[in-house]
DNA sequence: AGACTTATTGGCACAACATGCCAGAAAGGC
DNA sequence: GCCTTTCTGGCATGTTGTGCCAATAAGTCT
C-alpha cells in the first residue's frame, strides 16, 4: 500500500536509527539527564546541529527504538484478514508484535527495558504511545463500517494502546525474561484478552 | 483520612494556583511557546527563580488546572460506598467529577479546552493523566480484595483513565457546551459505560 | 558526462530554559 | 523577645533548541 520510501529517505531512517542506538547506550549507562545532546552527537559522528534536525528533543533520540514494537503492531493489524473478529485480530497482532522476531526486535526490546527505568524518559514513552494510539485509530477506522461512532473508535484505540503499555511497563519493572511466563507477549496477551472480554474487575468488586 | 494540610502548605497551594491561572491566561492568549517563564513569573508577581521552585517545567505551570478534575474523580471514588459495584462507582464518580460543581471547576474546565488546543502542552496533559492513573490505581487496590492480580488493577486504572482522557479530548475538539449533549459528563458517561460494559467495537467488527 | 536542482550538513550566534548556590526576608514555635 | 525553619530573590552557569548562511552531497535531467 504505502509506496517504497525514496533512497534518500531510507538513508535518513538509517541515520536516525544509528543515533537512536548511540543515545540508548549512553542513556542506559549514565542516564538521560547526565547525557548531553552534544555527547550523543559526537558519539554518533554528527554535529550538534544535525542532531537537532533528526530529533527536536534530546530525550526523543531513543523514540525510534521504543516505537518499533507499536509500529509493527499496527502494521500487522492493518495486514490481518478483515474476516477476523476485531478482538481476535487485535490480540493476535499484539502478541506477534511483542514476540521478538528478528535481531532488531530483540535489541529494541532490550533497550526498552533499560530506558523505561529512567524517569527522565517518561515523556518520550508517553509520546510514543500517543503516536501509536493515533495510528491505531486510523487503522481501526478503516476496518470499521462507515458511520461507526468516532468516539467508540477513539476509545477502543486508547484502551488497546493502554493495554500494551501496561504490559510492557509491568514487564520492564519485573525481572522476567523476554520469552515465557511474565514476558511481554504473555502479559500482552493477558491484557488484550482481559480488555476485549470486558475487564472482570468491573463486576467482581463491590456488592450485588 | 488525609490529615489537614498545614497552614504553610495551604498558602503554598494557593500561590501555586495563582501562578497556574496566570500562566493559563498567557498560554491561552499567545500560546505556550511564545510565553517565557520570566513573563509568567513577572505577571504572577514572583521572581523567575521562585517560579521554578513551584514548577520544574514551564509548561507544567497549568497542570494544577488540568489535574483538578482527575483529582476530584479519584477522591469521589475513594469516598463512594464499597457496596456499589465497581463499574457503578467508577461511572458515577466520573460523571460527577465532569459536572462543574463550583466556580473553580467551571473555570478549570474552561481553561482545559483552550489549553488542550496547544500542542506544546501535550506533554503536560499526558503527565497529568499519568499521575491520575497512578492515584486511581491506589484507590482501586484498596477497594479490591487482597491478592487481586496487580496487572488487572493496573489495566483497569489505565483503561478508565484513558476513557476520561478521550472524553475530554473529544469535547475540547468540539464546540459543545459544558453541559448537555456532547458535554464532558455526557461523553464521559458514554465512555465509561462503553468501557465497563465491554467495548461493542471488539465484537461487532469482522466476520463470524 | 555535465549542468541544474534539491536536500543535507556543520558552524556560529543567541534567546530561553533550568539548576546550584548563597544571603536576606518571613513565618511559625518556644 | 529569641530561635529555627522555610520561603524568596538575585546571580552565575551549563544546557537546550532554533534561525541563519555557506559549503557539500545527492538526485535528476538532457
Amino acid at each position: 500500500m504505502t509506496g517504497r520510501p525514496t533512497l534518500t529517505q531510507r538513508r535518513r531512517d538509517a541515520t536516525r536509527l544509528d543515533i537512536a542506538r548511540t543515545a540508548a547506550a549512553l542513556f542506559a549507562r549514565q542516564g538521560a539527564e547526565a547525557t548531553t545532546a552534544e555527547e550523543i552527537a559526537l558519539a554518533a559522528g554528527i554535529s550538534l546541529r544535525t542532531f537537532y534536525r533528526y530529533f527536536s528533543v534530546k530525550e526523543d533520540a531513543v523514540a525510534p527504538l521504543l516505537a518499533a514494537g507499536g509500529r509493527r503492531w499496527v502494521e500487522l493489524l492493518a495486514e490481518s484478514s478483515a474476516d477476523l473478529p476485531l478482538r481476535e485480530a487485535l490480540e493476535r497482532s499484539a502478541v506477534e508484535s511483542l514476540t521478538p522476531a528478528d535481531d532488531a526486535a530483540v535489541e529494541a526490546m532490550h533497550w526498552t527495558r533499560s530506558l523505561l527505568r529512567d524517569p527522565r524518559l517518561d515523556g518520550t514513552w508517553q509520546r510514543v504511545h500517543s503516536g501509536s494510539e493515533e495510528r491505531l485509530r486510523t487503522v481501526l477506522a478503516e476496518r470499521c463500517p462507515d458511520g461507526t461512532d468516532p468516539l467508540e473508535i477513539r476509545l477502543g484505540a486508547a484502551a488497546a494502546t493502554a493495554a500494551i503499555r501496561v504490559a510492557l511497563e509491568q514487564w520492564a519493572a519485573s525481572d522476567a525474561a523476554a520469552t515465557g511466563p511474565g514476558s511481554p507477549q504473555d502479559l500482552g496477551a493477558r491484557c488484550m484478552r482481559e480488555l476485549t472480554a470486558g475487564l472482570r474487575l468491573w463486576g467482581r468488586v463491590g456488592g450485588e
